[in-house]
DNA sequence: CGTCGTTATGCACCCCAATGCATAACGGTC
DNA sequence: GACCGTTATGCATTGGGGTGCATAACGACG
């Protein structure tokens, strides 16, 4: 044990897209789903990720329109002021992401053991 | 044969970093590796790219400089007015960066038919 | 009904990464 | 030794995504 792991490490951002939209949904959506899912709205969603409102809901309705997907059931007014919650299909989006970004995360470290860590290894 | 594959697919951007610099490489700069190699000049390589000359020749500087390994041989003067080459060590870590990205983008389209695909099959 | 905090949306502004000059050094070729 | 196209580098400009208001509608609850 002479040597400890290299300090160097790879990362990805992830996205998908449609011929007529690039950007359909992504890794930045998915962590608003994915907030929003466990702070009941999107604004405590944003504030939690430290992102505006502003560029949230624009994002979101974007995705639901261009994936004809409905993922969120919003609500304004009554107690606490209003909320948000995945719907059937948006939890189900959720999971299936989380998923499928999970064994691209797991590939990615392969891949770089596999033929990037070596060349580090003697320099 | 009634659905051709639906008309949506995944991307990734790739990169690694060290603890004291994000974006020590990646997907832009191997793009640029890789051009350099075909063209034999860093002007030509930027010029096929579509990126600017002055962005492209700080980036290669700095992953240079951040990854302690030289793989670029610039010669200013000379007929043709110069050139810039790969350097033993800038073919190698071509080479890997090469299979490397090779390999995540295959576990991409992997994770994607797996997770993604059966969710928009029967919406 | 007034209050409160949320969803909803337009618009002005801002920040910074990328671009675009400008300029210099270099060295084969003719 | 003039010319040409490249590498090399500082600095001014910009373009567009993100932020920051401002404002309205909404509805349960006291």
């Amino acid at each position: 044990m002479t040597s400890s792991t290299p300090p160097i490490s790879p990362s990805c951002k992830l996205w998908m897209s449609n011929p007529t939209a690039e950007g359909v949904f992504g890794d930045g959506r998915w962590r608003l789903l994915s907030a929003i899912r466990e702070h009941g709205s999107l604004q405590q969603a944003c504030r939690e990720l430290g992102i505006s409102y502003r560029k949230a809901w624009g994002d979101l309705r974007k995705s639901e329109e261009e994936l004809g997907i409905t993922f969120l059931e919003k609500h304004r007014g009554g107690s606490g002021g209003g909320n948000t919650s995945l719907t059937e299909d948006g939890e189900r989006w959720l999971q299936a992401y989380t998923r499928f970004r999970s064994d691209v995360e797991r590939g990615l470290q392969d891949a770089f053991n596999g033929h990037i860590r070596p060349l580090l290894g003697e320099k």
